[in-house]
DNA sequence: AGTAGCCGCTAAACTGATTTAGCAGAGCAT
DNA sequence: ATGCTCTGCTAAATCAGTTTAGCGGCTACT
């Protein structure tokens, strides 16, 4: 890879001129005295030779890579992160600087190697990104340098990004208020161990806040609210279907996430129930499922593209010391309509 | 980023010996003369500065970075890479290697800006990755290095890995005959447009023959055949729906991926039709709604985890010219039965 | 006449590693 | 005593850039 690349040294020979004055003018510095002469021929010159800068010699002297490590949990892996990285991507594109990535697997000694094999090769920065909303501790080999939190906050109040999680629960709940939903609106995916500990999710009591919000200012009481141990389709199916067996059928529900809603869609179907005639159904995530249900699923979009953009723009040209929150919009598709009775 | 990072100089100081001792040393070169006493200085002032060579350095030396650059269309971002690039990072670390990853959109000018942006940092080779499986043109400027095609083919002839979709044919067609489904099978998802043109898709007419290579083995027919303009859900569905508009009803059907089956589920449970009792399904992809699915959907997992191995064994390890077929392991669920007639 | 300042450019140091060439001293044979 | 080899180590070159310090030659001013 790369031999027979011209170097400065060939260039400046080409040019006639010194390494020096061929570095000055390669790189535009201001105020060299150099005529104007010199500056086509080492133009000219580099161009010829298809010169492009060896960029490990550079950094060894300038101490900056042009490159970024994005370091994750898990999130490299899984539908959820692809649109983090594709962001971060973009804006670091944008910015001529480029990704190394890794993943920890939550693993302490994979992340210890990884943030080492990082740092080792002089990143001028790190992003350090969770699959799951949530609070954690940084690793303390990485405050060194540049650190935004992706997806995560931690206690050392260091520059973040999150998905406007609060501002979400008030979207979808007033989605339904204003089809004419009040009373019976029903929750599916209540969940203590996510909504007490911060360290396994910020969403989900964000979401919640959000939904008691819009609830109370419309001074409207929620009809039930069913408990899942997990965010799985499968635990949306038996939630629905209790909440089904119930003589108090409600118009709406509210699905603290796409497989959840995607669970409640097959229990609705089986039941010979229609969405959104007889039920309305909204939802979190803009997960891809939620576009290929049937009527497709009115939901608000996690902005992970717009979350990775904003990391690296924090990261490189600085941000404010508040968390960054993104607004998660809402997806309007046909699952909710106003309730029939 | 690093600032204050102990140097080689710094340990040799401290190990009262020079740096050409201690990298020597630490770099455990056989048939240096060096004392066992001063290996063990050289150890203990490494360890007690907490040193860490500079890679940028090195590489500058030894025209070696451990960097294998992850170039990919589109890949990175969909649900689809997540394996890759986890498969490919896992190898890689064994490897004591590190993944610079970077999209290029279909889009020549960002894949020049992304080539040129890896090899400026010396990367030791190339992983070129597809969304979709194909056959393509590969740019001339990475051909200067090792490379591997990953879930792709080209002209040039280079290593490849590729998901074995023939053998896949078979197995789900196999998994059909052996419950004794006969000449009621359906197929949905044919299209000549991904069958036809390899620079489309390599998955396609190789799961074809796979699927038609196991009827005639047992010498059965096709029912029928249907054709879909894209392989997504509401596809699935509208050929679902017309395929049981028909008098003679199918037993049993193959769907070309996981999305229309998806779909045909979705025109199946409208119809009041239960699968596997009325209609067995299989499928490839191993989506991740195969498993959300009621009842589970069979189907052969596209392998993309070892198929990201794979291509960083071959870029690092050397391996045949042959392309590399990976297996596509039949997930067993409960889609499949005996017909009931 | 002397010198200060500008112009256009370059030599050399520097970054942090690896690698080549070779030096001083000990032991041994001639 | 001389030459030879072996041992244990080091100086210096090298990789490809950036950056500092400064050098001649010319003009302009006092």
């Amino acid at each position: 890879m790369g031999r027979n690349r011209a170097t400065l040294a060939d260039v400046a020979r080409r040019a006639g001129l010194s390494k020096t004055a061929a570095s000055m003018v390669l790189n535009g510095r201001e105020g060299t005295r150099l005529s104007a002469e010199a500056h086509q021929r080492v133009f000219a010159a580099a161009e010829e030779l298809g010169y492009r800068p060896n960029l490990a010699a550079r950094s060894l002297r300038t101490r900056k890579t042009a490159t970024i490590a994005f370091v994750s949990d898990i999130v490299a892996t899984t539908r959820f992160a692809g649109g983090l990285i594709r962001g971060a991507l973009d804006a670091a594109r944008e910015r001529d600087h480029v990704l190394l990535i890794t993943e920890t697997q939550g693993d302490a000694t994979f992340e210890q190697y990884a943030i080492e094999a990082m740092l080792d090769r002089q990143v001028d920065g790190v992003i350090y990104a969770a699959m799951a909303t949530r609070r954690l501790t940084v690793p303390p080999a990485i405050l060194g340098g540049p650190v935004v939190l992706l997806n995560a906050t931690s206690a050392d109040d260091l520059p973040c990004v999150l998905p406007d999680d609060e501002r979400a629960g008030r979207t979808v709940t007033a989605a339904l208020l204003d089809q004419g939903h009040r009373d019976r609106i029903a929750l599916i995916g209540r969940n203590r161990l996510k909504e007490d500990d911060t360290e396994v999710s910020l969403a989900a009591p964000a979401r919640l806040r959000g939904i008691h919000q819009a609830l109370g200012a419309a001074g409207v009481d929620l009809l039930t609210e069913c408990f899942c141990a997990e965010w799985l389709p499968e635990h949306g199916y038996a939630a629905m279907r209790t909440l089904l067996s119930r003589p108090a059928r409600p118009t709406a529900i509210i699905c603290m996430n796409d497989r959840l809603a995607f669970g409640a869609y097959q229990a609705l179907a089986e039941a010979g129930l229609t969405v959104p005639d007889d039920i309305s159904v909204v939802s979190f995530d803009d997960d891809p499922i939620a576009a290929w249900l049937r009527p497709g699923l009115s939901t608000t979009a996690l902005p992970h593209e717009q979350m990775g953009r904003r990391a690296v723009e924090i990261l490189l040209d600085g941000g404010d010391a508040e968390p960054s929150l993104v607004p998660m919009p809402l997806r309007r598709r046909r699952s909710v309509a106003a309730p029939t009775e």
